[in-house]
DNA sequence: TTAGGGTTAG
């Protein structure tokens, strides 16, 4: 070890690591208790609570300010008890002890005895006072917090701080602005930190023209380059939904910093721009910015919204290499990324990594299996969550509901809706009637779901008019199906839905003055059915088709795949089902009718495009016809690949001649 | 220039 001409007084600490440090007091004659206590500070900040315990026991003689930094480290390393124990064997306690001691009751949710030790303490000043506010704020104590803010005897700007970002944090933003302007009205001057608060008010409650008022006092007054304002007026301005401002705050100068980078990219994201949120996450990692937990999570919904399933799982391999992937942020992000990308697999075994399960985290395997039609598993994770000691939400009773609808799960449908209505203080809603519609009429059960509608206590609203309506369809009860759709009409004339449901059942039963009629009516009404459209994503980039396109460059492969496909079809052979070409046509155009819809185009989009022998998913904004089910099937086993459809309410999984759905959706 | 009180993204 080096010589030191005067360890005591003049050893520089700095280039040392902290076990070169280590050695210096013991071998000192009589230890500095300045720097025993900056030693102390380091292990604490490094989590080395042991390191930082032996030498606070080794050290002769210790100050206050040790005492005081050791219960704090104690605290801050997950060690209460340990905290509370040399709090209580301290020789001498001051205001900042007992202050110490509040903010850790506070910190571990132990509000009453935080409010205990509050009333002892012989002496409180501000300090003391704001940190018994911001104590009642961070839980969720709103009104106490508020109380003691109007009896302290004195207030400085932390107080006012305190309260306003206390208010604006739980969701009260507007009352924050208003204590921010009667801050401003007494004459109290607010720092760079109330000014955070207060943008990040003006952001959530969409009062522009105060934010931006704010921002030039802040120009003029030099915080514009501070980052945690920078970011707070990034986010305000993406909330207001001004983009372009957005990036004018963030090239006020060159940043370094994740978060200002972060309120960017999720600022994107935030309007809809996700190439845009993609590019700066991108630009972050090509500058050495390393991403954090809400960089991954907002680059992972943006690849979400984009259905770039390749990208999603590009970034998902980043956060792996950062060890991200187990955090609940990110790991919520990726189990919903997977699976609305029709991956449910990769989308259970993301949620299997994640180390604290949240009932977000529970929600999005349940409603993810519901969607993929894996009800048994839905159902499974429910028991295991039940295990955990989550309570349910009415989320979680939404996806089971769901669940058991597209599974055809009767008997624990019902047995959900009776535990939701009979065994929870969950609020039923609207949709859960909705499900529980769904899954009697899939069951055959018309009747029972008819009952169920006119027996709700609230007004039934049109979508479950609408499952009802579809019951009919597959039911193929015409009378049943003209009640429902009286309903719906009367509510929303518009219904495209509706018609469209009505007119195909009027069509199977060979009622063509019928049909014409709806169709008339449709018209009269000037609604529009909507094209069905099929798209593909591939690195990024979405390629759609409606029924019959040609517009595609690839048009001419693509018809000549389909014509291919035709013909090893009959081969095998398959015969289309023409009711569902719906049109006064020759037989033979209507097969060719069929062949040109949407989601076929799309299937030979992927097939000529994609990788050998990988799996092909294509979205559909309509429900999936019959007759492209079948021929699904088939299609998957001539070309030996899976294929995932995503129709508008649920995934098929496509594999050697069979669909996951069972053919009950 | 070692102890307690207020801030940013999700």
């Amino acid at each position: 070890m080096a010589p030191f001409t005067n360890p005591t007084k003049h050893s520089n600490f700095r280039n040392r690591t902290l076990d070169e440090d280590r050695k210096i007091p013991s071998e000192m004659p009589s230890r500095d208790v300045y720097s025993c206590t900056k030693m102390i500070s380091s292990y604490v900040n490094d989590f080395r609570l042991d390191d930082a315990l032996q030498l606070f026991d080794e050290t002769p003689v210790r100050d206050i300010v040790m005492w005081n930094l050791m219960i704090n480290g104690c605290v801050s390393c997950g060690n209460l008890e340990m905290g509370l124990r040399l709090f209580d064997e301290m020789p001498e306690k001051n205001v900042v002890s007992w202050t110490t001691m509040v903010n850790a009751f506070f910190k571990y949710g132990m509000i009453e005895e935080a409010k205990g030790l509050f009333r002892e303490m012989p002496v409180r000043d501000t300090a003391a006072w704001n940190a018994m506010v911001h104590g009642l704020f961070t839980n969720g104590r709103v009104e106490e917090a508020t109380r003691l803010f109007d009896v302290m005897p004195d207030r400085n700007v932390i107080s006012w701080t305190t309260m306003i970002s206390g208010l604006d944090q739980l969701g009260r933003s507007d009352e924050a602005l208003s204590i921010f302007r009667k801050m401003v009205g007494i004459g109290m001057k607010p720092t760079s930190t109330t000014f955070c608060s207060a943008i990040s008010s003006c952001g959530k409650v969409g009062d522009f023209i105060l934010g931006s008022r704010i921002h030039g006092q802040v120009t003029k007054l030099g915080y514009v380059f501070d980052t945690y304002v920078i970011a707070s007026l990034i986010t305000f301005y993406a909330n207001c939904k001004r983009v372009e401002e957005c990036v004018k705050a963030f090239n006020e100068k060159l940043h370094q910093n994740v978060v200002v980078w972060t309120s960017l990219l999720t600022g994107y994201g935030a309007n809809d721009k996700h190439e845009d949120a993609l590019r700066v996450f991108g630009d972050m990692i090509r500058l050495g910015i390393i991403p954090n937990q809400s960089s991954f999570t907002s680059a992972l919904n943006s690849s979400r919204e984009m259905e770039a399933h390749d990208w999603g799982k590009g970034i998902h391999g980043a956060a792996i290499k950062l060890g991200l992937e187990t955090d609940a942020f990110v790991g919520n992000a990726l189990v919903v990324l997977y699976s609305e990308c029709g991956n449910i697999r990769d989308g259970v075994l993301s949620f299997k990594e994640i180390t604290s399960k949240n009932i977000v985290s529970w929600n999005a395997i349940i409603v993810g299996c519901a969607q993929h039609g894996r009800g048994e598993w839905a159902i499974s994770f429910f028991s295991q969550m039940a295990k955990t000691g989550i309570n349910p939400d009415e989320i979680t009773f939404t996806g089971l509901l769901n669940s058991c609808s597209h599974s055809g799960l009767l008997k624990k449908g019902r047995h959900f809706f009776e535990c939701l209505q009979q065994h929870t203080t969950i609020e039923v809603k609207l949709e859960h009637y909705a499900c529980m519609v769904d899954i009697l009429c899939r069951s055959g059960k018309l009747e029972e779901a008819e009952d169920l509608v006119n027996s709700m206590p609230m007004e039934a609203n049109l979508s479950i008019w609408l499952a009802l309506l579809s019951g009919c369809r597959s039911q193929s009860n015409l009378e049943a199906a003209e009640r429902a759709a009286k309903n719906i009409f009367d509510k929303d004339p518009h219904c495209a839905a509706a018609y469209v449901l009505l007119s195909n059942m009027y069509a199977f039963a060979g009622r063509w003055t019928d049909v014409a009629r709806v169709r008339m009516s449709m018209k009269r009404a000037g609604t529009i059915k909507q094209p069905g459209r099929s798209w593909v994503t591939q690195k990024g980039s979405c390629h759609s088709f409606i029924a019959s396109d040609k517009s595609h460059p690839l048009s001419e492969k693509i018809y000549e795949k389909v014509e291919w496909l035709r013909e090893r079809l009959r081969e095998n052979g398959y015969a289309s089902d023409q009711r569902f070409a719906l049109h006064d046509v020759e037989e033979e155009q209507k097969e060719a009718q069929l062949w040109h819809h949407s989601e076929r185009l799309a299937i030979c989009f992927a097939l000529i495009t994609g990788a050998e022998g990988s799996s092909i998913t294509v979205m559909k904004n309509l429900r999936t016809c019959e007759d492209c089910h079948s021929a699904i099937k088939l299609i998957a086993k001539i070309v030996q690949r899976e294929i995932i459809v995503r129709d508008s309410s649920r995934f098929h999984h496509f594999r050697d001649g069979f669909c996951s759905c069972g053919d009950y959706w």
